[in-house]
DNA sequence: GGATAATTCAATCGGCCTGAATTATTATTG
DNA sequence: CAATAATAATTCAGGCCGATTGAATTATCC
């Protein structure tokens, strides 16, 4: 019997690829004009035109609906070159709001910021170590206060909420100094069910690395780059990973979990190896800093100015920038991204002062066999998590995916 | 002067974001279909219908004009159940035709494969060590005597040619065993543009694990994987990765360069860090018999048995399922994909007993804060390297690309 | 007024969608 | 056991939506 084949498990994991329509040609040019627009501040159709390779008729309806939407907003005409004069369009900061929930070792914050990343209200809670209803208590009351703060039409622009949280909390609650066991009801906690419960919009959750990621991605200056991996660090180090123009969350939200890499061990013979986590995260600062007699409790207060740390803070740099520098080389032996971005809680002396010594030591590494990488230092600072947690629901919304459909690449089945 | 926005470097890296048209979608459809049909083996229009969430109508038109163009073929319907019979509509091996180069330590490759990726015609060349002029002479032979044996028909489908080349040819050119500074012509060399002049169809060019990697992904099992990373052991180990169902060759067409991922040395003391080419690979198995006073040849010749290799062959597979093992952990530690597949030239014993073992070493290493992760036993072996040299020009023609116009990803910018 | 550049108006095309009709099989029934 | 009903697969016809092409309009500088 000719043709009898045997495969087809038929147990399709029901509709895991959609199919596109027109509806999503429309979805993917706004949110592809929309991206032109973030990243070069303003733009005219003409440009956007040319850019993108739709027509200009096409682009003027796109953008036009765009302005009638609130989202792009028409600058003063500039003139002085012949013919009629050139409208800027840029993207309207009051075009959708977003609300970030970073929740930290020792606080968490909740912001507003609106379509251009700009902060427009903030609330803050602190406490020795966080449980579920800490948060959920502090979220009760800063979430009424700031939209309470907000006209009708900004509320209905709110695009959702982002909570940032570090990935398993249970684990290294040493670390964060709290009780042994006080961590373990984050194990079974929803902590995005119940600010859902509260919060009336689309709540997303993301490792607050990531989150920091979304920040720089979205509004910080790596979007030059198409891709890179990022570096943030904090009490505890993490990492996130823009590919192709678009950040990637990984199945779990947990993609790039730098923070759990494998490094080998410094001192310590034995080709043991130790996590990354061990190695570049602020609290081993807070213990250099401990162990010889200081009160380490500056570095959280004042993220801008840690003039006085002095010998600690660089040995610090070096034992980080080490194993920085070898979790690089690691990680762009796993995906080729062009640049490497390092940000965290952190004065930007410090970080500036990292990232060189990292280029550095990157160099000195055996690279045979990898492209060149450059080591950037990231814009966005401290608030990076909470920001970009508010970044989440933004780029869920207004940035584009994946990208597919280039006009080029033609010639399908032929 | 309001709405004088300063940036816009106007610099623009002109259109480096396409715009997208019905044409497009009519693409990205096409390519789904394919991409499922491929998957399941056969699968009738209601159950494409189903899966992608396209009307019947449509899906109906699409799979008519696949057939049309030859790309699908109807098997014979299936009767036993109440209303019309269903049609089974699978892949037509001769659809599209596509030819691989692999250039190897030892030897090189060229295979005709079809669009299920059966290996029609071969040639292979042997050599101490490969040169251009050698490689170019095999290729001008080897070519006209595929092309020769083909109707005017299948030769009008050839999708292209694609070559398989380790990376940086020039360096490890010791391990390779060629004269010093033999190999540093390929520094210069490029045999892309020497194949294309020869060919007439398009060429492309991969790091040869990468292609592997797509032999994997194309033709083998590791599609029941939305994302996967790969480790090919040849002479040298090198990686793969496949992400979002779709190949990810990166910039440079290096993505996944794991051979030239640090792992932290067994023996030496003090941290030190070597590659994992330089742990992971069969030459240095060759190196162990060699020692050993034994022919390492046999490796070469018969790949399919290596039965009385004895303790040696164990001693390798620890030392590489050691070294495997703590590179899958930093891998995932970048991305998290939720299996690791390894392949190689060498008896699926040797490959499956390898795969257990670093399954089970695996299980040993510090993985907090990362996801689980399979351990996943390759299924197309040796030739893995040439069929996935030819497998990429379909896959560049046929296979989906980053995916995006999720219908249901709706709202987008109200 | 002429040249140039930005923008819009009008008509067409391509691809998917909805709704109705057709076809081929199995199940039911007098 | 033949006629009819039920079911499933497929196709035909008309409409919608968004991008395209071509022509016209507007605003500036020379």
């Amino acid at each position: 019997m000719p043709g009898t084949v045997e495969p087809n498990s038929a147990s399709a994991p029901i509709s895991m690829a959609s199919g596109a329509d027109q509806t999503g040609v429309r979805l993917y040019n706004e949110r592809l004009i929309l991206s032109l627009v973030r990243r070069f501040g303003w733009l005219s159709k003409i440009e956007v035109a040319r850019m993108t390779g739709l027509s200009v008729q096409s682009t003027s309806a796109i953008m036009n609906r765009l302005q009638a939407d609130g989202l792009l907003r028409r600058e003063a005409p500039m003139r002085g070159r012949v013919g009629q004069p050139t409208v800027p369009l840029s993207l309207d900061p009051e075009g959708a709001f977003s609300l970030g929930l970073k929740i930290g070792r020792r606080s968490c914050d909740l912001v507003l910021i609106d379509f251009c990343g700009a902060v427009h209200r903030r609330a803050r809670e602190t406490f020795a170590y966080p449980t579920p209803d800490l948060v959920l208590n502090f979220v009760k009351r800063a979430l009424p206060s700031i939209q309470g703060a907000m006209t009708p039409a900004q509320l209905r622009r709110i695009a959702g909420l982002g909570i940032a949280v570090p990935f398993q909390l249970w684990n290294w609650s040493a670390e964060i100094g709290a009780p042994p066991g006080a961590m373990e009801v984050w194990r079974s906690f929803s902590i995005l069910e119940e600010v859902d419960r509260l919060s009336g919009f689309p709540v997303t959750i993301c490792n607050d690395a990531t989150s920091a990621c979304a920040a720089e991605f979205f509004f910080g200056e790596a979007w030059r780059q198409r891709d890179f991996l990022y570096f943030f660090l904090g009490s505890f180090v993490g990492g996130g990973l823009v590919l192709d123009g678009a950040l990637y969350t990984g199945r779990t939200g947990n993609a790039a979990a730098l923070g759990s890499m494998p490094i080998a061990a410094c001192e310590r013979g034995s080709g043991s190896t130790t996590q990354l986590i061990a190695r570049a995260s602020l609290y081993q600062l807070e213990r250099l800093l401990e162990a010889a007699g200081r009160d380490p409790s500056s570095m959280w207060r004042t993220p801008e100015s840690w003039d006085d740390f002095g010998p600690h803070l660089e040995r610090w740099i070096e034992e980080v920038s080490l194993a920085l520098a070898q979790a690089s080389i690691a990680a762009i032996s796993v995906i080729d991204v062009a640049a490497i971005v390092i940000d965290g809680a952190m004065p930007i002396e410090v970080r500036q002062k990292l990232c060189l010594r990292v280029a550095a030591l990157v160099e000195t590494l055996d690279r045979r066999g990898l492209s060149d990488v450059k080591i950037i230092c990231g814009v966005v600072g401290a608030d990076a998590r909470a920001i970009g947690a508010a970044a989440v629901p933004l780029i869920k919304n207004f940035a584009r995916d994946r990208e597919v459909l280039f006009k080029d690449a033609l010639n399908g089945s032929g």
